[in-house]
DNA sequence: GGTATTCCCTGCGGGC
DNA sequence: TGCCCGCAGGGAATAC
């Protein structure tokens, strides 16, 4: 389930084995992805040199030396991994760069809810990615947030999962961003206070800062580009931690349903509805 | 237009 | 031991 951190690390260790590097080929798997990868791709990269690779919100953007780019969103199960050639071949593995000094970039994922494409144009990349694609959470200007959640009549929780509020928020993180905040993930949006919505602003900054520093959160098998694990799932104060104490108040975290997603909160520090600050 | 629900997909764990 | 079922969840499609 990588969200932003784990994309954030998964670029910061494949950049120092990807850039500069030239693709000679590609090998693609017969299942098909969210979207099946067009032999005519393989043709059209083939010789082109890897100039950056970032991130926007959980997408992941390769950019080739004639202005077109490979772009890749890691779903639930994606891995994006730079190996020697010969390294053993794991199942699932759908995608397979051949790169210019013997490595491979090799794409793999179990439950293919994930995509990786080539797009030349700024159409096809508007189209995949979505031409509404919220703010990074850094950028989030604290009226413009505040408005937008008290434009809705949705849960908290499903304001923060929605990409085109702010990008790269999934189910891990908002519930620890809104934890943090000790804000009931069901609070409708319109009910809340501008402090409250600046509390939740600086929380989900905060809590993706150290996810980061933790090199993400390792919940199943998520491994960043170098294969590594991360560390943050050890530091997660309410995501995951359904009849546990509560590291605040010691009451027992709980775990409901909300937009469609498991969702872990505090109901003493997270209260439906606070009277107080 | 805004919101809620369903579906895709596979591995894993619990229950029987 | 083996089988069945539910769960995990990002985003697109569909329903309301």
């Amino acid at each position: 389930m990588p969200e932003l951190p784990e994309v954030e690390t998964v670029i910061r260790e494949l950049r120092p084995r990807l850039v500069g590097r030239r693709l000679r080929s590609v090998e693609a798997g017969a299942k098909k992805l969210r979207f099946a990868w067009q032999p005519a791709w393989g043709l059209r990269l083939a010789g082109r040199r890897v100039e950056a690779i970032r991130r926007r919100g959980k997408w992941i953007m390769i950019d080739l030396d004639d202005g077109s780019l490979l772009l890749s969103h890691l779903g639930m199960t994606g891995k994006l991994r730079v190996v020697r050639a010969d390294a053993p071949h794991e199942p699932h593995t759908h995608l397979i760069f051949a790169l210019d000094d013997g490595s491979e970039l090799r794409y793999r994922d179990v439950r293919r809810f994930g995509s990786l494409r080539y797009c030349s144009t700024a159409a096809e990349i508007e189209s995949m990615m979505g031409e509404t694609l919220g703010p990074e959470p850094w950028d989030l200007d604290p009226e413009n947030w505040y408005e937008r959640l008290r434009r809705s009549r949705r849960s908290l929780k499903a304001i923060l999962l929605d990409q085109t509020v702010v990008a790269g928020v999934g189910n891990i993180y908002a519930d620890e961003a809104l934890f943090a905040a000790r804000l009931s993930p069901r609070m409708v949006g319109a009910r809340i206070t501008r402090p409250h919505a600046e509390r939740l602003r600086r929380a989900i900054v905060v809590v993706l800062d150290r996810a980061i520093a933790a090199r993400g959160s390792t919940i199943r098998d998520y491994v960043g580009g170098s294969g590594r694990r991360g560390r943050y799932q050890h530091k997660l104060l309410a995501y995951g931690r359904t009849g546990q104490p509560c590291p605040n108040c010691s009451r027992l975290i709980q775990c409901i349903r909300l937009a469609g997603r498991a969702t872990h909160y505090c109901p003493r520090c997270q209260p439906a509805s606070r009277s107080h600050r």
